[in-house]
DNA sequence: TCCACTAACACGTTTGAATTGT
DNA sequence: AACAATTCAAACGTGTTAGTGG
């Protein structure tokens, strides 16, 4: 609990003289995060990509994993990764296509991982890939393992986030950088739905290679004896220890090297599929726009711009569109969507001729406190709610926190730059004109009032 | 009846300790 | 004695599917 309250203490608001300055100090650096495998990563997409969420947890495949570049090599840097809703629907699939089918349910704990590395100096960032492999997602809501917690038919897309700092008690004044993928957009399922996606995973991952052979399927036990009581207990056990132990470091540890070729020739092989999982899109133009994806059309294509969201899913809340029967389905979103995301499709064509992959990025300040705040509901503002497979000295020593849901933190106090103000930053709109698919969108996020700050957590608070 | 979900299953991959070689 | 290479068993991760429950 000491730990907690130096976070929130590190995390309060400071004068609004100390953030100036602290902004301009870290706009000199240029990071920038390529995603690897991006081509498979495609390849799912243009299906529509389903991330299996099961009660222990369950890893992603694709896996998240980024090269990074352009920080100091000697400062210390912290990664997390969360993943935030979509939209605001519950999906259906009905039929080889998904289908609204309601009104998203209320977030679960809100989580971010912590790749386990953190803190290490840029030079260990960059010298190597960096993998999220043992980032697990589950859809129980009283996970003890921290995983990182979804529900089940909805949508969802995985946050990179960058932040300088020597430890998660000391941050200071630093950008926040936020990266996004649009192609790293999945619905949570606990079974697989399209079985186009079952293919995909099969092929691509050696885990799943039992299950290759044709026939051996149909070999299935039908006494279940006390061994296998006794075979839980022990799963069970095991997995309690290897949420309690130290982890071994995740870079570069991707075993699935070597695939490149197979993935090719599944891309190709989705690329003619006629048909696509979401209802009414069938424009092969817009196969890599999220809208297609979202029946929010342009709407919610602004929001999954406006990426300058590092609060909790809760903060997406007033953000989301109840009234969803406005929006038909995938289909109207991705006519509607054009006006939105005009420079989405207009980079579409340009995307062989990006050497490398990057991810949306979000700046964003990070404040901190000289002064501990008093206690009191506002001031657990900053907290850091992370699943962290592995603590290193001077890093947290639990490898779960847990954030209790609310859902009355406007988006708009952390979206101060909205589309509008993403749009005044030529630069980073010149990546999205050229790369979009590949490129990652850039956003500088500055609050000019600092009441915004105050208000609300960097993330949501935490306990444990 | 339908649908989302769980648990058991079998098997390939990964991991890391133990062993052997230099 | 120290280090590297190899071996091997346990643990892990995977998609499938029968069964469950709402």
């Amino acid at each position: 609990m000491q730990a907690i309250r130096d976070l929130k203490h590190n995390f309060s608001i400071p004068p609004p003289s100390a953030m100036a300055g602290a902004t301009d100090s870290f706009h000199q650096g240029n990071i920038r995060i390529t995603l690897e495998d991006p081509e498979l990563w495609k390849s799912f997409h243009e299906i529509g990509t389903e991330m299996i969420i099961t009660k222990p947890g369950r890893r992603m495949f694709p896996h998240c994993k980024i090269n990074i570049s352009g920080l100091v090599p000697y400062a210390k840097y912290i990664l997390l990764v969360d993943i935030v809703p979509e939209d605001s629907f519950r999906y259906k699939w009905n039929k080889d296509k998904w289908e609204v089918a309601g009104k998203a349910e209320p977030q679960p704990p809100y989580r971010t991982y912590l790749h386990p590395d953190s803190p290490a100096p840029g030079s260990h960032w960059m010298k190597q890939s960096v993998s999220f492999l043992k980032l697990k997602l589950t859809n129980n809501a009283l996970d003890q393992h921290g995983h990182i917690i979804l529900h089940s038919m909805h949508r969802y897309h995985p946050r990179f986030h960058i932040l300088q700092a020597d430890d998660l008690y000391s941050v200071r004044w630093s950008v926040f950088k936020t990266f996004t993928f649009p192609e790293t957009s999945f619905t949570a399922v606990t079974a697989y739905q399209n079985t186009k996606i079952t293919k995909l995973k099969i092929d691509n991952n050696p885990f799943a290679k039992g299950f290759r052979d044709e026939g051996m399927n149909s070999k299935r036990r039908t006494n279940r004896g006390p061994s296998d009581t006794e075979r839980l207990a022990k799963r069970l056990n095991s997995m309690v220890r290897d949420s309690d132990q130290d982890s071994p470091p995740d870079l570069c540890r991707s075993s699935y090297e070597g695939l490149a070729e197979a993935r090719a020739g599944c891309k190709d092989g989705v690329k003619d599929e006629p048909n696509s999982p979401w209802e009414g899109a069938s424009d092969r133009e817009n196969s890599h726009s999220l809208e297609r994806d979202s029946p929010l059309g342009s709407n919610a294509r602004d929001v999954y711009s406006s990426e300058q969201l590092v609060p909790g899913h809760n903060t997406y809340q007033p953000y989301r569109f109840p009234d969803y029967n406005k929006s038909p389905s995938p289909t109207s979103s991705s006519m509607s969507s054009s006006v939105g995301r005009s420079s989405f499709e207009s980079r579409v064509p340009d995307i062989a001729n990006v050497p490398e992959q990057e991810g949306k990025v979000t700046d964003l300040v990070v404040p901190q406190c000289p002064h501990p705040a008093t206690a009191g509901v506002q001031d657990y503002a900053g907290v850091l709610n992370v699943a962290v497979a592995q603590a290193k000295p001077g890093m947290l020593g639990h490898h779960a926190l847990y954030a209790p849901y609310s859902a009355d933190q406007p988006l708009t106090q952390w979206s101060g730059t909205s589309s509008a103000q993403y749009s005044s930053h030529p630069h980073h709109h010149h990546h999205l004109a050229a790369d979009y698919g590949t490129q990652a969108v850039h956003h500088g996020y500055h609050h000019a009032n600092m009441a915004d700050w105050s208000q609300y957590p960097l993330f949501s608070y935490s306990c444990w």
